[in-house]
DNA sequence: TGGCTTTTTGAAAGCGCTTGCAGAAAATAT
DNA sequence: ATATTTTCTGCAAGCGCTTTCAAAAAGCCA
């Protein structure tokens, strides 16, 4: 190819199309291209005054490398892909924030995309990625099959948020949703809550059949029996938690507590009961699941289960960093605590 | 350079290591690497035989092209940057995900990178955005100087969401923050409010002294004097805005309504009235700003000012496209509407 | 069937950078 | 001063793909 960029490229970026390259670097500054490189990457010594020319050259041609022509030498993109459901949940996205700053500070580029909740678009994005070249791949909460995964795994390294993934090239952080679940639940027993109602989330999530489990093991381990009419399913969102809370008031069915698989359908159950003239927590006590920050500023604000999504990013970032670089990565599970604000209450007595 | 990939990478992604190339597959299928090409660009009629053939060869190594090279035999990325201030922040994370999806289909990929609120951060990433040689740069509400832009326009297009700035090369795609705040206050004017709180957000930001202006205008118009003592400074979050409906509160200052320049500071803003027992909306009435889907299911439920901000993100991708491709976008506003919902009530009588 | 045009194909250069190798220069030793 | 190390530097190959140019094949008409 001679010319290359198009010419209504080139009469736009007039600035773009005749950008430096290294090889007028070493002219300009006298010595071969290999002596610049090697000046930009540190990979040798070079004589102190051939740095000054080189440098004074870089910068008057306002010179920048060439991204994509060191990636093809060097074999390596330094970037990594991260898979969310979706770009902007309040929950992963602050996951995706820590991953994004961590990531940046140890030199490597996280390349966002979103799936969606939808298998296909999360292969569709996967493989998007892998043609990009990433390194490694984050994924928070794909619901791609087990062997899918594993077999990925031979090829790339993964990590995988909110998932549990035994293997060699993998690294999980499990949300450890199970015990999670059963400390809420274990809360609002201790707090004298017998009929405790759950709003669980789409069963096509793994979370939600985990936080239910939680929820269930709660009561077993407090011999109280598990009943269906107390069971509502939401879809993870308000809408989906107003609806659930007015079917489980419509259906009659008595309970003094309510326990939400996340934050967002806790949120519309509350405007159901407003809506109801139920008081929380004096009518109905409410637990949410996740502590948005806007679980503080609800009416009355809301209790919730606190996990340290932004150390989960943390620590996936540094994860496929070592999978990539060939260390193992330490295993972690976040802490998980509760968030006791005014949305429950007591019932003792 | 002999051996690409060091060891240890090597011995990680066995997979990876032995990736098929586009000569691999030319040689299998019998036919010079140009026809490949050729047949993997649409740029030639190739024989169907051989169509065949390469898609064969294709197949059975699991070739996929490598982007690096591509790239730099193309000397295009197709790669589109944007620049938010937060990757989850509730409101332009919705028109990130339409960029992200329009882009998608257009074939170009965005780059999500987060300016954090801080000029400093804004520059590192643009930079970070450049080097990976970007086509087009989406920047979602920057602080970057308008010399800034005007000299970065002239050598990669410009969208700028949020503000308007006229040149060759950019694309504005501006919020109407002044009208928009004008018309949001116009409708507690219309009923029957004189005493309207604001609750503005930091005078860093752009859009925070345009809804002030427009609050402004919307009370000269109806001749009420503008009064510095129903002004508050939140920070456009929810704490912030519930810090700024205390101060308010606390000096005693009378209203029967408060206009909060984004939502977040509405919803702390009500938590504040909650907690000294004012009630919403017969005691105050509040108004936000952006109508964040949470709107909907506070308690009560908070009347905004709407904007399609999906359709911004929509436009802003089409517009970057068409400046990169040399096609002049057609400009657009969006529509702006209030959600009426009861977190207002008319004073009239 | 020969001469012409049109299509299809391949050879080879080039995109901008890294790096192994070996020669040149400088430093140290004899 | 010469031989021996130890730096420093340049040459040139190569990363995997696209594309120009020209040759080869195919199609057409007389």
């Amino acid at each position: 190819m001679r010319n290359n960029s198009p010419k209504n490229f080139q009469s736009i970026n007039e600035n773009v199309s005749k950008k430096a390259t290294l090889d007028d670097v070493a002219a300009l500054a006298g010595v071969s291209p290999s002596t610049v490189s090697r000046i930009l990457n540190g990979t040798a010594r070079v004589n102190e005054s051939k740095v000054r020319e080189v440098n004074a050259a870089i910068s008057k041609l306002q010179y920048v490398p060439n991204p994509a022509a060191r990636l093809l030498a060097r074999g390596r993109s330094m970037n990594v892909g991260v898979i969310t459901q979706s770009l902007n949940s309040p929950y992963y996205g602050e996951a995706a924030l820590a991953i994004e700053s961590v990531l940046l500070s140890l030199d490597y580029s996280p390349l966002f995309v979103s799936g969606h909740w939808r298998l296909q678009d999360q292969r569709k994005c996967m493989n998007r990625l892998l043609t990009q070249k990433v390194e490694g791949l984050i994924l928070i909460t794909s619901s791609i099959p087990d062997e899918e995964l594993l077999k990925l795994s031979t090829s790339v390294p993964l990590v995988l948020i909110g998932r549990s993934l035994e293997a060699e090239n993998i690294y999980c952080l499990d949300n450890d949703n199970v015990p999670a679940a059963r400390l809420a639940t274990e809360y609002l027993i201790g707090q004298g809550h017998r009929k405790i109602a759950f709003i669980t989330g789409p069963s096509t999530h793994i979370d939600a059949n985990q936080r239910l489990e939680g929820y269930k093991l709660a009561l077993a381990a407090k011999k109280i029996t598990f009943s269906k009419s107390l069971l509502s399913t939401g879809d993870y969102t308000e809408a989906g938690g107003y609806s659930a809370m007015n079917q489980l008031i419509d259906s009659k069915t008595e309970f003094t507590a309510c326990f939400a698989a996340n934050d967002e359908m806790a949120f519309g159950a509350m405007l159901a009961l407003y809506r109801h003239g139920l008081r929380v927590p004096q009518d109905i006590s409410i637990m949410g699941f996740d502590d948005l920050h806007a679980c503080s500023f609800t009416i009355p604000p809301l209790t919730s289960l606190h996990r340290s999504i932004e150390e989960v990013g943390e620590h996936a970032a540094r994860g496929i960093v070592d999978l990539i670089e060939g260390r193992k990565p330490v295993s972690w599970t976040p802490t998980v605590r509760l968030s006791i604000r005014e949305s429950t209450q007591s019932r003792l007595e």
